[in-house]
This record gives C-alpha cells, sequence and structure tokens, in this order.
DNA sequence: CTAAATAGTGCTGCATATTGCACTTTTAAT
DNA sequence: ATTAAAAGTGCAATATGCAGCACTATTTAG
C-alpha cells in the first residue's frame, strides 16, 4: 500500500535504535521470525494483531490520526 | 487484543460522524462489506491493508506512536 | 580475508481473513 | 405499531497470513 513502506520503516528503525535483533524481537513479541522478516522485506500484510504484537515490544502503538487536520492526539 | 477495542469504536464514530452506512463505506473503499461489518462488531483481526483501506476512506492513517512519551507526529 | 551474526527467501502445511449470499436483529422514522 | 434502513450473524468457498525449516545473502567483527 502506500504509507506501508513508512511504517515498515519506523519500525525497523525503531528496533535497530533499541539494539534488538529480529530473532530477538521474535521471540519477545511471539510473532514467528519468518513473519517478521517477510515483513520488515516489505513482502508482508500483516494482520493488525500481529502488528500490535510487534509494536507492543517496541513501546509503540498503533494509532489513527486525521489526514488532513493538523490534530492528532 | 488489548486497545483493538479503541480502534474500532475511533473508526465507528467517525463513520458516523461522517453520516457514511457501512454498506457505503465498504463500496467506497474497496473492503468487503461482510469484512466491514465482521470488524465493526469487534469479531474481526483485519489486516493492515483493508483496515488502510477503511481509514482511507475515512480521512484517516494508520501511524505508530511512542506509548510512554505523549508526543508523536 | 575469514568467520560469525544477522537478515532475506523458497517451500510448505495450517490457520484464518476476506467475501458473497441469505437471513435475523436492531434502529429510526412515520 | 408498521415499515424501511441499517447493522449483525451463520454458512461456505477462496485467498492469503502465519510459521517452521533449510538455505543463501549480506552485514559486522576479528
Amino acid at each position: 500500500m502506500l504509507h506501508f513502506e513508512e511504517l515498515i520503516k519506523t519500525i525497523k528503525e525503531r528496533r535497530e535504535m533499541l539494539q534488538v535483533t529480529q530473532e530477538t524481537l521474535a521471540e519477545l513479541s511471539g510473532v514467528g521470525l519468518r513473519t517478521l522478516k517477510q515483513f520488515e522485506s516489505g513482502k508482508g500484510n500483516p494482520t493488525l494483531q500481529t502488528l500490535q504484537k510487534i509494536t507492543d515490544v517496541l513501546g509503540m502503538e498503533v494509532s489513527l490520526k486525521l489526514k488532513n487536520a493538523s490534530r492528532n492526539k
């Protein structure tokens, strides 16, 4: 999708910033290593649950924000 | 999941605020009506793509934010 | 350069998300 | 109370996400 890449990039960068390997993140989040690899390499279309498991461990959360207005949270 | 309900609630409220029916939203977003119904009634675990199709039509977008700190964007 | 660690990929079985259809339930309007 | 619109549900087919395994490629250390 469109800003799919952004999400991936954000997660990947966050993971690297925390110095966590895919393998460790997989273990901590409960998401399969294969799934995680697929996702980070842009091949995937994760379910919300999978996405939440991942972001959770990274200290982030999935949210929605309005597109136009600057108003966010 | 954890704040799954929040996302659903946000989307549902947004849809109602825009006075759009599930049927119309389904047509506009390209997501199956059945899928949309399931999602809004809390039964689903949508893929990121599906979620994006829906939020897109509603003028919103999926984003990630840090859990602790308040500032995002 | 070599070796180890980390990341990416093909194959595969299993689980489940997506979807349409037909129907029931609920909500809103008169 | 009737009726129509909107929302929710069971069933079933199809598509695809999840996951492990074994392997290759790339990156990082020494």
